[in-house]
DNA sequence: AAATAATCGGTTGTATATAACCGATTATTT
DNA sequence: AAATAATCGGTTATATACAACCGATTATTT
């Protein structure tokens, strides 16, 4: 059986990603553009958009401002959605 | 003769830095209480007080819960202070 | 229906985070 | 002044981010 449980992102990292997902959604973003603007492949975009892969501060920086939206404004209450 | 300028940290990771050690000095916490409160080595917070390491998503909600602050809050306004 | 774009889960290779630890130095407490 | 704690810049080893890319599948556009 092939036990490869490796979905173990830090629970803060799957909610970012409903909420960067939620942005592109909801102000009707292209994903290849918001890649674009932040300076990274739109496969790895999508990588952070699934909450596949956990991201470093920077990288948070460079979509946070490709989405339109800071940082703060990202991560508020973030904490209640995680718990 | 050694060229070692390796200190090129993102920005953001310098000013984040800063705020972390304000409200260290601020509130007037302990590093050690606050590394043990993160679940980490208190050399390895320095590192991020002192901005010559940059954290990931994980670790931000780590630290700042141990500050007492939300991640929001810790970055606030912090694209005002980069560029 | 065919063409095109988006999505998905994956890969490799390099850079970097993280945990744990260290000795020397500086700062604070006793 | 001596003892203790904090700071600093460093280390190693392992895990993981990131860039770049891929083929197959799904979704959308033509």
């Amino acid at each position: 059986m092939a036990k490869k449980v490796k979905n173990s992102r830090p629970k803060v990292v799957i909610v970012l990603a409903k909420r960067i997902k939620q942005i592109i959604i909801g102000q009707q973003l292209v994903q290849k553009n918001v890649a674009h603007d932040a300076g990274i492949d739109v496969e790895n975009l999508r990588k952070y958009i699934k909450g596949t892969q956990e991201m470093k501060i920077g990288m948070l920086l460079r979509i946070s401002k490709s989405l339109g939206v800071t940082m703060s404004e990202l991560l508020r209450d973030i904490e209640k959605d995680i718990e």
